[in-house]
DNA sequence: ATTTTTGATGAAAACGATTTTCAATAAGGG
DNA sequence: CCCTTATTGAAAATCGTTTTCATCAAAAAT
């Protein structure tokens, strides 16, 4: 693999150094895709993207960068019923980028939505706290997603 | 295949019958697994429990039965992101079933919960009318999931 | 700068859930 | 009871993803 001195955000080498792990250049592409462009991206997706640039990279290694990034809090993965997992970038901290999503089921885009969270979050905690009780449950995460037509699958 | 006059409920077999297909063994154990035991089953489950009484039959079957039953409307799909679907049965129309879920992240048991639900509704509709505006997003359906741990997965 | 260590890579194979193919079987109308 | 055609089981194919393993290269040691 060609050498490329400082390569990646700085950021990301030494976060990758704390833990004994090395920056590549096929994870500098991998990250630039996602981040750049923004938007949920497959595996499939991201693998095309950054083969454009650098033609010799695997797909194998494409799964491995997301689900490095994914552990360490850099990309969310999540799973949204088409048999494909997609990776989004985290801006800042994993709690303050919460967020929602629309998905469409006829050409699988997702939108991100962050407006209308405050009264949903409100109302999930009081929900939260009557399922705790009723099902002896420790809740720890959940999912709201609205799924339909966008704009343009509409027509 | 063993015929058996008389299989099956004649509700399931006259909706059969009213789309040119036939009533057979293998739907009958299906549909009765899945209805007298309730709950979220993934073909695998279903599979084991009809070969029991029914050893000849093929887990291909139980997927095609499984599909047809959903598409009849008689069982729902859904996935709950441990890589299998899983299918429950529809009580009354799909409408008044309406229900949300909790899943165990650790034994990936499914709860649904019918109770909190009417202030969910409620919201989502809200939510649903500002989406639709601001996305001009048409949507047909959400999902509400909480995860976490069981009440026996906690200890 | 050179060597050494060890993490990262690509190709191919393995994987698990699901679907398709296809020849054999059986449901149910005639 | 026969005939048409839906249904079946077994095996193979698919699809997204993961694992294996020998090779390569990044960072550390020399």
């Amino acid at each position: 693999m060609p050498r490329r001195d400082g390569c990646g955000p700085p950021w990301f080498t030494g976060q990758l150094r704390g833990c004994g792990r090395r920056m590549t250049v096929a994870r500098e592409l991998v990250l630039d895709v996602v981040s750049r462009k923004g938007g949920h991206w497959s595996a499939e997706e991201v693998f095309e993207a950054v083969r454009k640039q650098y033609p010799r990279v695997g797909l194998v290694t494409v799964y491995r960068t997301l689900d490095l990034l994914a552990g360490m809090n850099v990309l969310s993965r999540h799973e949204f019923g088409d048999g494909r997992a997609r990776y989004e970038m985290i801006r800042g901290s994993k709690s303050d980028d919460h967020h929602h999503h629309l998905v469409c089921t006829s050409c699988n885009r997702v939108i991100d939505y962050r407006d209308f969270i405050d009264d949903e979050i409100q109302l999930l905690k009081k929900t939260e706290a009557g399922l705790s009780k009723k099902f002896h449950f420790k809740i720890t995460d959940h999912v709201i997603e609205f799924y339909g037509l966008c704009e343009k699958c509409q027509k």
